[in-house]
DNA sequence: AAACGATGTTTCACAGAATAAAACATTGAG
DNA sequence: CTCAATGTTTTATTCTGTGAAACATCGTTT
């Protein structure tokens, strides 16, 4: 274990930890701030000078607390709407992809479709359905039916009442059998298809929570049934599951890693 | 001159207007950014270091370059919709009351609806229609016909097929002089009506725009007719122009006093 | 293929900047 | 009016952030 060179500069991040801190609690003054993260009432008040200049937080000028600033909204902005999903999971896509060698895919709900939000290509090209920026069906599909099984009931009711296309013979497209098997999903909190939209694909689907802890997006481990035992069966599950929590931890407001917080300072 | 105090720390300072250049052009490099920002590569390189250990840029593992992390877009939300602008407009708020003693307020459009986000009180008070987290008309009101006037087309043809409800005699409800007093607003670029939504009452608004150039939001100072002379509709005009001015430019992407930093002391 | 150039990464010594402590100012409560 | 709590400012000391330059890595050119 080598270590891992810390070329970490302490004073930003030390300003860091009071952005997420306001962010955690805001309208804080500089004692209760000091106080929560171990600093001292004047590094605080320093910290926040800068900040402020850069609108990274603001000030009520009355009551002397400060809060996030519009500048971290203006920079929010700019990853777009699903920005922050995106950025969250890019490297764990990454990670997930490297330890299957299967095709990767991150997918959200957008009304009655599903939408490829970012794709990862496994080793063994293989031509699947998803593509990102592509929109797909919400009855087929490992990460599609999941986002299905978690939607609202009047999505799901909505789905239902159209029209449910067979796009292979194991498409389910029985309403009923369609509604067991979302409740299959809820029961188990993954989904496992196989051949239901891609002819000879398996897809191992998990589920992605917001900060709001409401189900936002899925991902899922996608290749062929060839190459799909029942050991892989396993520890696919298990690469997805790892994977969209680690996501939806990053999406957590409380943020990754508590584990090494400096907290030892007594 | 005798500089007040400067309590800024330069680390995060510069890790800030690090964090605004990769918003203002994303995927740059570690020389790229040394350049254009005047630092050294290993400066630059352990600030995005310290950076990315907490989400707040992120890297293309491949290319080596960096962007924006996700952890902005989570702070971000955390600020809600209106989050930049509420944080943007809220000093700027406070010094047009100040400025002008009368109420000030922030109004956004929401579908057919106004919708005041932010109000400050003036000195005298009066009783008037806006009132923060209030839908109101878009057909009448300072700020709410400015905004209707910027509007999409097809807005304005669904706004003015609707009934229009007289709120006073002076409401305009024909829909010919409707949408002339909308090209009215459009060549002179601010509103000022009086009586139109409260009796007895005056207001000047004026356009803010958004990052993407669109006009998102109005802000008007408003009050009594009765202290409404040419002199401060003058001076009150001005005020709302160069507030409106203000917050669009907090707004804008690049952000404020790029060349000098006018900081405005009271 | 070898040499080059551009870029990212690492090391290191030193100036000066960040920090803690404590004094000071201000505010509000009892 | 006094006291307690909070925000602000000052100052001395130390430790950290910094620039320069060496090193590594990669893609391109000759």
């Amino acid at each position: 274990m080598t270590e891992p060179k810390d070329y970490k500069i302490a004073a930003v991040d030390r300003a860091l930890a009071l952005l997420e801190a306001l962010a955690d609690r805001p309208d804080q003054g500089v004692t209760s701030l000091a106080k929560s993260l171990g600093m001292t009432k004047s590094l605080v008040f320093r910290l926040l000078h800068t900040l402020e200049e850069r609108g990274f937080v603001s000030r009520d000028p009355e009551r002397a607390e400060y809060a996030l600033g519009y500048r971290i909204g203006v920079l929010g902005e700019r990853l777009g709407k699903d920005g922050a999903l995106l950025y969250a999971a890019r490297p764990v896509m990454d990670a997930l992809r490297d330890q299957t060698s299967e095709n990767v895919n991150l997918v959200v709900r957008e009304g009655l479709k599903s939408y490829v939000l970012a794709t990862r290509a496994g080793r063994h090209s293989i031509r699947l359905f998803a593509q990102a920026g592509r929109n797909g069906p919400l009855h087929a599909g490992g990460g599609s039916l999941l986002l299905l099984a978690y939607a609202d009931p009047s999505v799901i009711d909505a789905a239902l009442s159209q029209p449910l296309e067979a796009f292979t013979p194991y498409t389910i497209t029985d309403r009923a059998k369609l509604r067991q098997a979302l409740e299959r999903i809820r029961a188990n909190g993954y989904n496992i298809v196989l051949n239901d939209l891609d002819e000879g694909a398996f897809s191992v689907a998990a589920p992605i929570t917001g900060a709001d802890g409401t189900i936002i997006a899925s991902i899922s481990v996608a290749g062929a049934v060839a190459r799909f035992d029942e050991e892989r069966r396993e520890s696919h599950l298990k690469a997805a599951l790892d994977a969209a929590a680690e996501i939806s931890e990053r999406l957590s407001i409380h943020g990754p890693g508590e584990s090494g917080l400096v907290k030892s300072r007594a």
